[in-house]
DNA sequence: CTGGGTGCAAAGTGTTTGCACCGTG
DNA sequence: CACGGTGCAAACACTTTGCACCCAG
């Protein structure tokens, strides 16, 4: 688990348990947006008794210190990806294989400051997805 | 309801139901993406005993049908939005008041296209929401 | 008159809550 | 050793499914 999200729960008073140390690590190591289920399956090979509970509770906890970003792809559920320190990035999700890519753009940051003026609404954060075919799929088809 | 949305369900065999005709004229009127329940409670006034299976089944068929969207704001589950025959638009969701706006956008479209020529995706549809103050919330607080 | 559509009830699924015990700080 | 965190079970909310009756075409 790294060091600057150690320091950071410490210095918001949360006890650093076996628990949390599993789900930041399952995070850290996936490096892409999780179900609480699938969190819950990674901690359990280190953490037999874990509970669905607290990966439930700590994700929502999680969120709330802004270390954790919750998106939903799909109607089933949602999926939680750790707030690296690198710039915003969206998503592209491939329909068919479910192959998920990471979109850092600067194209995103215009649009996003455009959209403000235009609407004259204080833009806080932002959602944007796109869903379609990848490179492979595209070409299978 | 809209005679070219009539004829469309016609040409696919769905058959024209006083349940189907009242969810697209809630939606229609309201012009704003409603939960399945929402539609539910429009529907009852004229169909009292009509039930929320039924708008559940309904807004599935019409999104394969491409007649209605899914969005998902929060995460109480989703809504539903008629298709309209205006351009793709987007929504920008004030987290105070709740107030939704659409955002028609040439930003977006261009976006859009940026991001499938640097992913290499075919991209099929796509989700682009804004979360923050609008104008009222933003001087009140 | 026939197959799709509907209402009703029951089952699913993902998520939250209550509570007693546990373990970090 | 106090209090936040955890596991477990039960409750919840939203959505889906099974089935018999109904009605649009």
């Amino acid at each position: 688990m790294r060091k600057d999200i150690l320091g950071f729960l410490k210095e918001n008073k949360v006890k650093i348990t076996d628990v949390r140390q599993e789900i930041i690590a399952v995070l850290e190591k996936t490096k892409l947006p999780l179900t609480p289920a699938a969190v819950f399956f990674g901690i359990t090979t280190k953490l037999p008794k874990a509970n669905l509970t607290s990966v439930y509770r700590n994700l929502e906890m999680l969120e709330g210190l802004n270390l954790v970003k919750r998106l939903s792809f799909d109607k089933n559920g949602f999926s939680y990806e750790l707030v690296s320190d690198r710039p915003h990035h969206h998503h592209v999700v491939c329909r068919n294989c479910g192959k998920l890519e990471d979109l850092s753009s600067l194209a995103a940051e215009e649009f996003v400051e455009k959209t403000a003026q235009k609407t004259n609404f204080k833009i806080e954060d932002h959602n944007l997805e796109f869903f379609g075919l990848c490179r492979e799929c595209k070409n299978e088809s």
